[in-house]
DNA sequence: CACTCTCCCTGAAAGC
DNA sequence: TGCTTTCAGGGAGAGT
């Protein structure tokens, strides 16, 4: 039972992918349009220092499109700049109006017409914010050695099959490299690893044939799935209080260390969820069903 | 090159 | 009760 009720409080905090595609849409239906006013740096950064000309580079452009690369946030400008956002593990941006102040962890304030602010919240600060051209947005340094998004029709069997080719690390591991795939992180990689019925500590070459289809479907169904739980909160993205609406979503394995696997309805066969390290990261499976 | 470890940071919960 | 310690996570960069 150790760690399972502060990882419960992890899930309000942390986005993965289908977060951050949330927080696109969100952004989007405020920003798409509007000229960006003044925006107010709290600090001199986050992860990374924020970089010189960042607001200027900003205030006074219509923001035109809003995208999602892997897990960064790109807000394109209409003088050819997309600033990059990052959430880290605590980020959040909180849509409001110009009555509310900013808190501590309040890093950054975005206004623009029509009397929207964004809050760029983020207590842990691993998030970050940037500006690159967007002609060039795919060589910037953060982004350039990503690999293919999961949701990209790019990421098919065949994709994973040959990145995966020779790798004698776990297929957990596999997962969380950006150079592989770009954008699940642990939750998910949890969840699509039982959805798929592949355990965690398989080496990632021996997953083959009929495995890597299954494990492609699987993460694609539960990222689409978590996107599509997101979007029906979405309408609390402008409501006063700012608060995002991360979907709460039944974690099968997840956060479920100790707990019987639902494979064990009643728990009449001892069959639970077991947690174990790999590469220092928390792993949740079952023992039973992922093999 | 392939892979793992360390570090950044804070707040919640455990430990005393 | 209250102060101190532990720990989680994403991802860049260091280390093996």
């Amino acid at each position: 039972m150790r760690g399972y009720h502060k990882i419960l409080k992890v899930f309000k905090l942390m986005p993965e992918l289908p977060e951050v595609e949330t927080t696109c849409r969100g952004l989007a239906d405020v920003l798409v349009g509007r000229r960006l006013l003044n925006i107010t740096l709290r600090r001199k950064g986050m992860r990374i220092p924020f970089p010189p000309g960042l607001t200027s580079s900003m205030v006074g452009c219509t923001v035109s499109e809003i995208t999602r690369y892997a897990k960064y946030i790109c807000v394109h400008l209409d003088n050819g700049y997309s600033a990059l956002a990052h959430l880290g593990m605590s980020g959040r941006m909180v849509i409001t109006n110009s009555q509310v102040q900013p808190g501590i962890h309040d890093h950054v304030v975005f206004d623009s017409e029509n009397d929207v602010r964004i809050m760029f919240n983020d207590p842990r600060r691993f998030g970050l914010l940037t500006i690159t051209k967007t002609a060039a947005i795919g060589n910037h340094k953060l982004l350039s050695h990503l690999g293919c998004d999961p949701l990209a029709y790019q990421f098919t069997p065949e994709f994973l099959s040959a990145r995966l080719k020779n790798r004698k690390l776990s297929i957990k591991a596999a997962l969380l490299d950006q150079k592989i795939v770009s954008g699940i992180g642990n939750i998910y990689a949890c969840e699509s690893l039982f959805r798929a019925g592949i355990s965690p500590r398989r080496m990632a070459k021996s997953i083959g044939g009929n495995k890597v289809i299954s494990l492609v479907s699987s993460i694609k169904e539960v990222l689409t799935e978590a996107i599509k739980a997101g979007g029906s909160s979405l309408r609390n993205y402008a409501q006063p209080s700012g608060e995002l609406g991360y979907f709460s979503q039944n974690w099968q394995v997840y956060g479920r260390e100790g707990l019987y696997c639902y494979c064990d309805k009643n728990g009449k066969r001892g069959i639970k969820v077991k947690r174990i390290l790999q590469s220092g990261r928390s792993t949740f499976y079952c023992a039973r069903c992922q093999k």
